[in-house]
DNA sequence: TTAATTTGTTAGATAAGCCTAACAATTATA
DNA sequence: TATAATTGTTAGGCTTATCTAACAAATTAA
């Protein structure tokens, strides 16, 4: 039985590699800043956890899950993103509210509880961000996720998901009128402050690349297909 | 914000106290037994509680809560009670399976959460044990229990609840074919070796006293009223 | 290719929660 | 009431997870 700290990495770890795909081992400090703790201590659990044989690790080098420490990640990862589920579908919280509580709920064991949970939402695929959430078996669908920022001038595009799940963000989505599955239109880049300038439920709106860079979108158009 | 451990031994001194209202305050040693550490370990803590107000607690005296402290376990006996019925009555769980799980929810931080699971469960007052569940403001019903083994030859009598929370207790207690509400008739009582011959379901079945020590019952006849 | 910067490691502390072993106080019993 | 049994405390250790400060390796830039 792994302690909540040790879940936590894996997960973390996770998230820093297999989940965006782009890279394939994160660093120690990297780590430790996902985290949150100093890389004196990441680096500690490094130790221990390439001890019980949940990553690869070694001295001066990149960290990667191994097919253990991945299984483990994703079963957190299910978990939270179940909880998630559940709080935003059966308890009324909002989309900025669910990640707070999900991010304690994720460590509780109990294999029968997340099942009947998994069957009370009906098998959700997505979260409430539009994460996808791994199955009893661990599949999962990997994104190559577009971000808003990416999109063409004149091209219409799906809303997916958010990049950034902080409440911050997340309540300023809700400001503009943008959610999950709403239909957007690109209509100009501004050079002059690198501004996009958007229509949403038939309004025009100005989004920062920041802001775009956080908004994961489907286009049509692009055919981008999804992998794996 | 306390941690789970603080919080257990919070809800630990209340089942011995104030809970079953036969005592005021707990030694430390029954308390550590009730808790599964060495006496050395509670005593470490009672000193920490002691510290931050929330028992009050002499060297070589009794520990009792104080308001604070009840406060707290009240809110913690809350939720155990409450993911106890969410799982018995969202989640298919069993009677003896909540337990062990309700265990691990009961330390989840989030007032929204509860108030909301207790909205979904309509405001229930009982667990699935027959445990009176306090309301948001930390209100509950405290019965003076009667037992099956005080019950009286003739008499006959509800099933109420269970003393033993226990998965092995809870699990004969369905093979008997009893159940909370079930009627309960007391047929006699065999000196010789002091077993107890009830009726349920219409069928006559002995139990030991052990066994009817741990039923909690409601005899109109006997007319004991519940009280504050 | 040396120097500066970044990245990662080690040593030594601390706090929480647990333990055992030794001891002290209290309570029960002969 | 003296002694035995029970109950409670202390001292000292261990483990986990965290930190700071000092240092070492690797990478980047001059
Ligand atoms: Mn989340
Ligand atoms: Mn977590
Ligand atoms: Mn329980
Ligand atoms: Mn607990």
């Amino acid at each position: 039985m792994l302690s909540f700290t040790e879940e936590n990495y894996l997960k973390s770890l996770f998230q820093l590699t297999v989940e965006t795909a782009l890279k394939e081992e994160a660093g120690t400090n990297e780590l430790a800043a996902h985290l949150g703790v100093k890389p004196a201590t990441a680096n500690d659990m490094l130790k221990k956890l390439k001890e019980k044989k949940l990553i690869k690790y070694e001295k001066y080098g990149k960290s990667s899950l191994t097919k253990e420490g991945k299984k483990i990640a994703i079963d957190v990862i299910r978990k939270h993103r179940l909880w998630e589920t559940f709080l935003f579908e059966k308890l009324e919280f909002s989309w900025d509210e669910v990640h707070e509580v999900a991010e304690q709920l994720e460590h509780i064991q109990s294999k029968k509880l997340i099942d009947k949970l998994d069957k009370l939402l009906n098998y959700p695929v997505s979260d409430p961000h539009g994460d996808p959430i791994p199955n009893a078996k661990g599949e999962m669908m990997i994104l190559h996720q577009q971000t808003l920022a990416e999109e063409s001038v004149g091209h219409q595009c799906k809303m997916t998901g958010v990049k950034d799940n902080s409440s911050a963000f997340l309540k300023y989505v809700d400001q503009l009128g943008l959610a999950i599955n709403k239909t957007i239109k690109v209509l100009a880049r501004h050079e002059y402050d690198d501004l996009i300038e958007i229509e949403v439920n038939g309004k025009r709106i100005s989004v920062s690349p920041k802001f775009a860079e956080n908004i994961f979108i489907f286009c049509t158009a692009c055919k981008k297909k999804t992998n794996r």
